[in-house]
DNA sequence: TAAATATGCAACTTATTGGTTGCATGTTAA
DNA sequence: TTAACATGCAACCAATAAGTTGCATATTTA
């Protein structure tokens, strides 16, 4: 690996990190899941059912469009959130990446036991 | 939904996040890269090259292991990681999980504008 | 216009995280 | 049997995260 090439996978790596970062929270997983369904909504109906405060919600919303994983639009009184699939689609991609390595070495692995 | 699906859902958001958020390091990442070869190595090993003290990255390796992303185990007077490729598995499986619900939105919503 | 609604901003507290240093213990090799 | 090596354990520190309360501001709606 050269290493300019090194210094890029250290870069995206970094960047990685702070989306999975950003999904590393019971309560986040649960703002996505709730506006999975493709809906934009409102901080207040995003607290319903909740037993954090609004404040609470606001700033786990905060990390999410700071990751990228949302996006808020301002609509009247209301700051709408609606889910952005690309940037999940990224983390998709970054796990992909590692498995993919090691399921590449896992074949070799097989190949070489069977004698191949 | 029912509330038993519900209550398996929390649980299953909450391990879920604890993935997520041993994955949320940029320096836990270069470790499971390290590892993404699928050879065996020591702490002091994945030590090397960092400029953080073995005692951190046995940290990390901790918080790694709790999340089932490695195994260490003991070599004599080395402890050996591997990766472990299941959980990682199971880390993709849950943004597949967010994506494709998503996903299936998009499908309604382009099949709604199309006038299908 | 006045009340209700939705949000934003700031200060503050507590717990967790990421990192360090120092020292003890077990293992290998000269 | 020492010396070198690999690790484990514990105390400690600084920064960040997660949450709260209180108050200000903008937007509807009765």
């Amino acid at each position: 690996m050269s290493a300019r090439t090194h210094e890029r996978l250290i870069r995206r790596l970094g960047q990685h990190a702070a989306l999975f970062a950003a999904l590393g929270d019971q309560t986040r997983l649960m703002i996505l899941v709730k506006l999975a369904d493709g809906v934009p909504q409102s901080i207040t109906r995003l607290s319903e059912g909740s037993d954090l405060t609004r404040q609470a919600i606001t700033k786990h919303l905060t990390v999410l469009e700071d990751a990228g994983l949302v996006t808020g639009s301002r609509q009247g009184r209301e700051n709408l959130f609606q889910i952005e699939s690309d940037t999940l689609a990224t983390a998709h991609d970054a796990l992909d990446a590692i498995s993919k390595q090691w399921d590449a070495t896992l074949d070799r692995l097989k190949k070489h036991v069977e004698g191949a």
